[in-house]
DNA sequence: ACAGTAACCTGTTTGC
DNA sequence: TGCAAACAGGTTACTG
């Protein structure tokens, strides 16, 4: 479910209601995610205050002063406020109790993740090899060009890296694609720099215009307000095989890159 | 080092 | 209607 601006949208939705407050307790109903959920989270959560609730990437990050929950919402992950008397349904692993605000985790495919680490924690292992946020300076057509050089894959498959740039899931790569007119299997080593720097504004801005959306609900993502993000209704390839081209009128293909669907338009992506 | 793929798990949609 | 296959927003770990 979830790429940069699902995430984001939830730390914001949730973070106001949360930062400077005293976990009160940690329930665990369903350890078995993608790896198994600690035992130590009750005994290092509770009673302790969360100063900031982060984001990297598509990680979640609660920072306490003597550690951080590392928190990634997999394909399927959610994340809501509620009454802590609201009774738990299939899927609701873990809460995380805040006096009466519970904050429930619900993941039914279990590809999600909690974590403690007692590190900082851009230097736990699945942190510290993340490339840069897209939106941050650091992100430049002079970086993503560098990396494209002497690499053979597709340029789709390499915007999804997340050595290359974190934050970059299907929707959104196939999105920047479209906006910056590429076709996303051609090999990334015989883009031109000049179409690279449109790919990097493209990403910047797709991202940034459906975090201001509150995300893309395609099934059931939920801002923490329950509302659906809006950027659905911008979506230009993604999940359109068939449907004319906005800019052209051509069909939108489908294939398949990376064992992902990949959609675009034949005319308008070179 | 790099590129491609299988795997994790459950629910929903699609096709016969 | 029933059943099986295909597919789903992510990422690691393995293979060659």
């Amino acid at each position: 479910m979830p790429e940069l601006p699902e995430v984001e949208t939830t730390r914001r939705g949730i973070a106001p209601a949360l930062e400077q407050k005293t976990v009160t307790g940690v329930l665990v109903r369903q350890p078995g995610l993608r790896w198994p959920v600690p035992d130590c989270l009750q005994n290092e959560m509770k009673g302790k205050k969360l100063l900031r609730l982060e984001r990297r990437g598509k990680y979640l990050l609660f920072g306490f002063d003597h550690g951080s929950l590392i928190l990634h919402l997999g394909m399927s992950g959610s994340l809501r406020l509620l009454a802590a008397t609201t009774p738990a349904e299939k899927h609701d692993h873990v809460d995380i109790l805040f006096g009466e605000t519970c904050l429930r985790y619900r993941d039914p495919r279990r590809f999600g993740a909690l974590l403690w680490t007692t590190d900082s924690p851009e230097s736990h292992k699945l942190l510290k090899q993340l490339g840069p946020e897209p939106l941050s300076a650091e992100f430049t057509t002079d970086y993503l060009y560098g990396l494209s050089r002497n690499r053979r894959i597709s340029i789709k498959s390499l915007i999804m890296d997340s050595k290359v740039v974190v934050g970059v899931g299907n929707i959104y790569a196939n999105e920047s694609l479209f906006m910056a007119g590429i076709r996303p299997a051609r090999r990334c080593d015989r883009i031109s720099r000049e179409r690279i720097g449109r790919l990097t504004g493209a990403i910047k801005q797709v991202l940034e215009v459906a975090i201001n959306q509150g995300g893309t609900t395609l099934q059931d993502f939920h801002q923490a307000d329950g509302n659906p993000g809006y950027f659905a209704q911008s979506l230009r390839v993604y999940d359109r095989q068939g449907e004319p081209c906005q800019q052209c009128g051509a069909p939108i293909l489908r294939v398949v890159i990376g064992q992902r669907s990949t959609f675009f338009c034949p005319h308008c992506q070179r």
